[in-house]
DNA sequence: CAATCCCATATCCTATAGGATTTTATATTG
DNA sequence: CAATATAAAATCCTATAGGATATGGGATTG
């Protein structure tokens, strides 16, 4: 297919030949989807035409069906039958309390475990997350939320990685996936408060006070529901 | 509309055309697969070759492909490039630990909030759910211990559609499906034990005290995975 | 003028075929 | 006897084609 019969150097061997067993059709296919789904060009609740992808992506709808087969187990797309798959709906308030609720029954506990396992090169890392962030003062309002966003879910991320329950961190990125799509559709102004609750983490994890982690981020979290919680009017 | 120009009975609107309608191929091979791994027919680790459910179930190979996909979004089954698809790996210790920090930091709290939504008829309902197990005492421990599992899940189940989140209790499901092929390997016996912590649990429940909940289930949560711990021996 | 029916198009669903790669078995050789 | 090389089988991966169904527009009729 890409390579035929010919010859090939070295340096042919080492990029297609390896990229070529590390990533199936369906593998380029999926992330280029997902791409679609999380950069808002697929809108959520629109319907998503195989064929259309088929002339859109020149593949065949084997590898297509596919993709979207994992993307419905991942919850990212509905399959209805004889009528095709479309983008997951919208979140609904409720589903929004819901993982807010969610997130305070886990997050803090885990900042909490963080604090506890915290050292001098984790530390660096919190800071370099959490310092990039909020710097960019003249560029556009939404690209500016769109890199925040971002950064906020490394920092949150690389917390849960320190804490140390994968099961714990796999199940917040999941929802969080979800949850991007929200907050790009309804992109509120990035206010300072969140850095400066940041920054209260970052004194709890510098300090190493367990107790003061979990604080912390109980109340950043709860900041971050009310801060939100107003693109339902 | 769905029904095209020829008149048909109420009885076989109620049955094929509905069934028809909700029910694709690719649905019908996904639970057949699902159900072959929930039965342990297909081993954790082990390979799923294509043609092999080709032949099985009839169908080609398009509809399996898809299937396949879908489960490999929920973790079910992993796929490797120009390898294929095999049944995800067995449950590690380490995967152990993890699933119970998270049950300890999500199961208690929901016992709580469903005490204080607790009422006679949800109260019914659960003394059913926990009052059918352990009653079947002359059967084959094998069996016994299957129906055993499945009734504690649909008990806990209720538990968490009480407490109203539904997104805690998706994700609780979520992760019950892989326990449960690990519970079924390394089936322990069933100890009358947690028979008692249901009843205490239900003592809370009647009682509406959400405190009393909160530490039956955590204390039965505790002892669960303490008896389970031992398969790692 | 509105409602209904019908037809054409678009889309989905399934099946089959061929090319590419890995794995396994066998034979050969040091 | 072990190790390697070759060949064959199994499997995966992709593409194409045909049948079935839903959707939307237009014509007809009350």
């Amino acid at each position: 297919m890409h390579n035929s019969n010919r010859r090939m150097s070295s340096e042919d061997v080492a990029t297609s030949a390896l990229i070529q067993r590390s990533s199936s059709l369906a593998a380029s296919v999926y992330d280029a989807i997902f791409g679609q789904l999380m950069s808002l060009k697929i809108a959520p609740g629109s319907r998503i035409p195989v064929d259309n992808l088929v002339r859109q992506l020149s593949v065949s709808q084997t590898p297509i069906r596919e993709a979207l087969g994992r993307l419905e187990g991942e919850g990212l797309v509905v399959k209805t039958h004889l009528i095709g798959y479309s983008a997951a709906p919208q979140i609904t308030r409720r589903r929004f309390d819901e993982l807010y609720e969610l997130r305070l029954l886990l997050e803090p506990d885990s900042a909490a475990r963080a604090a506890i396992a915290m050292d001098e090169t984790r530390l660096a890392a919190l800071r370099e997350a959490a310092g990039v962030m909020g710097r960019r003062e003249g560029t556009d309002e939404r690209i500016r939320y769109s890199t925040f966003a971002r950064q906020d879910a490394v920092f949150h991320d690389r917390i849960m990685e320190f804490a140390g329950n994968k099961l714990i961190r796999e199940t917040l990125n999941h929802q969080h996936t979800h949850f991007h799509i929200f907050r790009l559709m309804f992109h509120s102004r990035v206010t300072e408060e969140a850095l400066d609750e940041h920054e209260a983490l970052l004194a709890a994890f510098a300090a190493g006070d367990a107790c003061a982690a979990d604080k912390a981020m109980r109340e950043h979290i709860e900041h971050s529901r009310d801060r939100l919680v107003l693109a339902f009017d």
